[in-house]
DNA sequence: CGCGGACTTGATGTCCCTCAAGCCGCGTGG
DNA sequence: CCACGCGGCTTGAGGGACATCAAGTCCGCG
């Protein structure tokens, strides 16, 4: 069940039988929902943390006139909401971007956590830390990068995260998202995005359709992007 | 010494006499230094977090071409690096804007602080939340707003962040920093925060001048913006 | 078979960038 | 005391990347 957070956690350090016992143990209801539905609404209280099974969620932030900003997405194995365990009410809101499942961590049990395991409790907030990791690297692409580079910059990160996770197979992974919900994420139009699109198939360097990334030719993909994946603290060591 | 930092906890959550106490035990040497400094450079290990205490700093990631985004903006009372902690080698840069002043917290000592004191730990942990909730609003400026939002919208949150620890006098506050680095927080060139700043001094919104801000209007400043300081979690409550 | 959502493409517009020059204030040194 | 240099600010002219508006086209699905 949680298999694929364990895999996240593990690329980054170790985690005891004790500890991952304990994790087990705090998880309560499996919940399934369907695409496209806001399960976090910003501003609402929380009392348990959503940690995501299968699908494809996104964390945004609305404008006056329809404008949206996603500031992050989600890929399984991530928890989208831990950062919810300390700040109750969230700032932004959640949404399925694909069916989903989830399994939920009462904020209660996590705070029994925090009592007896301050290990993997420095691990989970390592984890809320890994997301202003991801953060900052988009601050980067939506404030230095040219729309060509931050969409490159984008497959890039999600073929490292999913990889993680073991959700990538050569070079191909599912991301069942719109266009329009990529440039959501880029800070672009959908209609930008399309182009750009066009430009990197054209260019061999990737395919994006129908659900599907296929990445082509990596290396390529990540010099245009400065891609380095520091941010994402892949490399296992202690915290 | 750390009383900004404590004004800063204390604007969301209780803080014990005996956590103060375990803070204060928790911090070792002061140190002062010059303007425009990078005092904790990216990928480097860390073995203290630093609290800024007198002084502006900023979080920043370079790019190829002498490109840098700055990521966040530290004002006295932060802690510019307490996800080094967890993160240990950072994914960004931290550099100083104007001389500083800081206090280091030992890493072995937070440890200790999260093995004996769970709530303390908590509130920490929502520091580093915190960030992510400004690193989110950022994201939202550099993706969706035009310029004057994004300009207007970093003033208002200055004004926000730095009345929680005393430092705004009847709406104007001191920001010793150029207009170029104004251009690297927001994703603009100077030249064009040149211009969007003349816009705003001669709507009579706000003064930006010799370091100083003078806020004329913050309500209409906060419209233009779409500024609403929830995202800053002001209001106290318990985590 | 027809509908609707997503994708695609063209024409036009605009916000911000780039390049360039000049100005202003201030510290330094002759 | 003034010349000078320098960093930061200011302003203009021109250009480009991306947005906007507007038609389609494609395709899965009822």
């Amino acid at each position: 069940m949680i298999d694929k957070l364990l895999m996240k956690m593990r690329a980054r350090d170790e985690i005891g039988a004790d500890e991952e016992r304990a994790l087990r143990d705090a998880a309560s209801d499996v919940v399934d929902y369907p695409a496209d539905k806001t399960v976090i609404p910003a501003g609402k209280e929380n009392v348990f943390s959503t940690l995501l099974l299968d699908g494809l969620m996104a964390r945004y932030k609305d404008l006056s006139q329809g404008q949206r900003q996603i500031t992050e997405l989600h890929v399984p194995g991530d928890f989208v909401d831990l950062h919810s365990f300390s700040l109750k009410r969230l700032d932004h809101s959640v949404m399925t971007l694909t069916p989903c499942r989830i399994l939920k961590f009462p904020h209660d049990r996590l705070a029994a956590i925090t009592e007896r395991f301050p290990h993997l409790t420095r691990v989970l907030w390592f984890l809320t830390n890994l997301d202003a990791c991801i953060h900052r690297e988009w601050a980067v692409s939506l404030g230095r990068r040219n729309a060509i580079s931050r969409l490159a910059h984008l497959f890039c990160e999600l073929h490292a995260r999913l990889e993680v996770v073991g959700l990538v197979d050569g070079g191909r992974y599912a991301l069942p998202i719109t266009q329009a919900e990529v440039a959501e994420c880029m800070g672009l139009t959908s209609v930008h995005v399309n182009r750009v699109l066009k430009e990197l198939r054209e260019a061999g360097l990737l395919d994006f359709k129908s659900g599907k990334v296929t990445i082509h030719d990596l290396p390529a993909l990540a010099r245009i992007a400065e891609f380095t994946p520091a941010y994402l603290y892949l490399d296992r060591r202690q915290l």
